[in-house]
DNA sequence: GGACAGTACATGCACGTGCATTCAATGCAA
DNA sequence: TTGCATTGAATGCACGTGCATGTACTGTCC
């Protein structure tokens, strides 16, 4: 019980200031960044390329909202859809030069943040407003 | 790292599933819940009476998303807005019989999700889907 | 071959949320 | 008293999300 509300509490503080710093800095939101980072690790060096599927397994998000995610992710340039030759009702995603350096640019604040409220022992901080 | 994707999972998979449950068995969602607690909570046994900033500071929400929050209780009929005396800019919601009742039929629930979902080691359950 | 269940993704819709704004009430200062 | 900044709460609006559905493709069974 204690440790579902620390749970809360600090998924809220960090997702919110999270989603605060990259929107404004980065112009990305966690939904966005979560699936660059997949982007960028699922593939060592070269030609990142997932299927929408396989990202649906790590990210948490429905079908749905992980569809539109790409899609503003396309829309931005940071990634590029493409139809998967092997099965063609599946899309590859592929990240874009642009994407690496978007991520590149956005992943120190990230950490940051993260470091800012998970590290602190247990009082949270701020908390600002909401959620 | 790691323990942000721990607590995103958990929090995913838990806010999930308590989300259904609580919204298919007993009509609230997780916020509704989380401020009839507070109010259960807030007072011993006699007149269930918060201000609304009170409940602002304890539960994840904006301001506003707490106002419709207590707006939608009001509409079931599970807390009651009267204008606070002493300062009458702010309101106090009172937690009404039903709305105790509610709370405690909803609560074993409650807990049984948490103890499913935060009780397990590591690796998360289903997941089946989304958020 | 044709019919049909299952899968992968996209989309219409409803809903909850945050931000910015608005309105009323308060407190303070001139 | 009047004037003004501040606070508590409600509301218009935009946005992201999940659910249900639609569409296209796959595989299987007949």
């Amino acid at each position: 019980m204690a440790q579902w509300r620390d749970l809360l509490a600090r998924h809220a503080a960090t997702s919110c200031m999270l989603d605060r710093e990259l929107g404004d800095k980065c112009g990305l939101g966690m939904s966005e960044f979560e699936v660059l980072e997949r982007l960028v690790e699922g593939c060592g060096g070269g030609g990142q390329a997932l299927r929408a599927q396989d990202l649906a397994h790590t990210v948490h998000l429905s079908q749905s909202a992980l569809s539109r995610v790409i899609a503003r992710l396309e829309k931005g340039g940071l990634v590029t859809r493409a139809m998967c030759e092997s099965d063609r009702r599946g899309i590859v995603i592929t990240l874009t030069e642009a994407g690496r350096e978007r991520y590149e640019q956005a992943r120190p604040l990230h950490r940051e943040v993260l470091e800012l409220t998970l590290g602190a022992p247990i009082g949270p901080l701020d908390d600002s407003s909401s959620n």
